[in-house]
DNA sequence: TTGATATAATCAATCGATTGATTAACTTTG
DNA sequence: CAAAGTTAATCAATCGATTGATTATATCAA
């Protein structure tokens, strides 16, 4: 039946996601995805193609929603810039909470600088959504909300650097900050709104007059 | 020849770091490393015991300098909280610009949390760090020059996290700040003064009164 | 509805390539 | 000579990928 096959094509894509996340690219073997997903070895290149194939399918399944949420923040002419910036950090944020583990994945693969279509995507993707970011904080250098001489490039970096940071390496960040960063139940309650206040007090400092 | 032997370990060291830095553990094959280094296979086994015993040697080549960065910043009695904290950027930026290769090998390595005792090692050293930043925060804010409501923790994870997602995604960065951040000329003349007055501008619209 | 048939899904087995590691022979050095 | 250094050749293990055969499902003529 149709349902049955999107639901099992689904079901691989979900521990891949998981076990590509725990171990890389490179660590997460074919075997060990097909064995935990419970099918047949040959069925992940019967369904995906390859390994890479495999990955860029996890890939594609995360970022279609992400990219339209980011657009139509951009987009909104109805408010101020500093309103984008806080709704960015707060979406941001949002996802990180959600997709932990894939964010953690991604950054990971692109760390490794590797051949081919893998990277490039990947690059790509994330670039749209910097330079989406860089146009909310150019705007508002124009408009003369924003301190004229902001590096808008770098608080790029921060945003996603101070994320990624505490993500991606969780077994110093939650020495530090006090608590688990893995265990989704702390990251949701203490995390996600520390991180979203401290962001916005930390920018707002910096990007208004 | 002692020496000889001696700077030909060293050599091999230099180029594991910098294969391990590019491919991660997994994807850095010895042959690759071995080949790249200009010295047969056997020469690695021989020489550090394992691939393993390779990364080590890498990792604990570094981490006498790295014990010796923590010592002289937070001593000093004789100055301010908020001078502290330029100088420690000062020697970050520094220090991200030598050994720009080795930082993106160290966090690759530890956001992929899979082997015990390295991770460990590396957690803890960096953990140390860390809680010497964190201890001029507090200091700042107990004597009355820091606002009493900064995330001190956060801003660790904002100096590192930026710096750190610039040079481990230098393809994506490149291309965000318009020049090649591998390239060592630029790191050291454009990318180093730039994220020195960027850190210390952000920081202090946001720990100063 | 039934039976034949075509398509999709799944399987065990195995492919060549590559991995990290090891061996034994050779060369250099002291 | 003996020890250290170095090499090519090779090891078993595992990698991603593919095969041909088998089962399940869907389609359609009678």
């Amino acid at each position: 039946m149709d349902k049955d096959k999107i639901d099992k094509k689904d079901h691989i894509l979900d521990v891949a996601e998981r076990v590509f996340s725990e171990l890389g690219f490179d660590g997460a073997s074919t075997r060990t995805i097909s064995g935990e997903a419970g099918v047949n070895m040959a069925m992940l290149n019967y369904y995906f193609g390859s390994k890479e194939g495999l990955f860029l399918a996890v890939f594609n399944r995360k970022i279609i929603s992400f990219q339209d949420l980011l657009k139509n923040i951009g987009s909104d002419e109805s408010t101020t810039a500093w309103n984008k910036v806080e709704k960015y950090i707060d979406l941001y944020a949002q996802r990180v909470v959600n997709n932990n583990c894939f964010q953690k994945l991604l950054y990971q693969e692109l760390s490794m600088q590797r051949r081919g279509e893998l990277s490039d995507k990947i690059t790509d993707i994330l670039m749209k959504n910097a330079l989406e970011v860089r146009k909310i904080l150019k705007d508002g250098v124009d408009n003369g909300e924003f301190n004229k001489d902001i590096d808008a490039e770098m608080v790029i970096a921060t945003i996603y650097g101070t994320k990624n940071f505490i993500v991606n390496t969780p077994q110093l960040t939650s020495k530090l900050l006090g608590y688990d960063i893995q265990n989704d139940k702390m990251l949701e309650e203490r995390f996600k709104p520390r991180i979203e206040a401290y962001l916005k007090t930390l920018l707002k400092s910096y990007l208004l007059k």
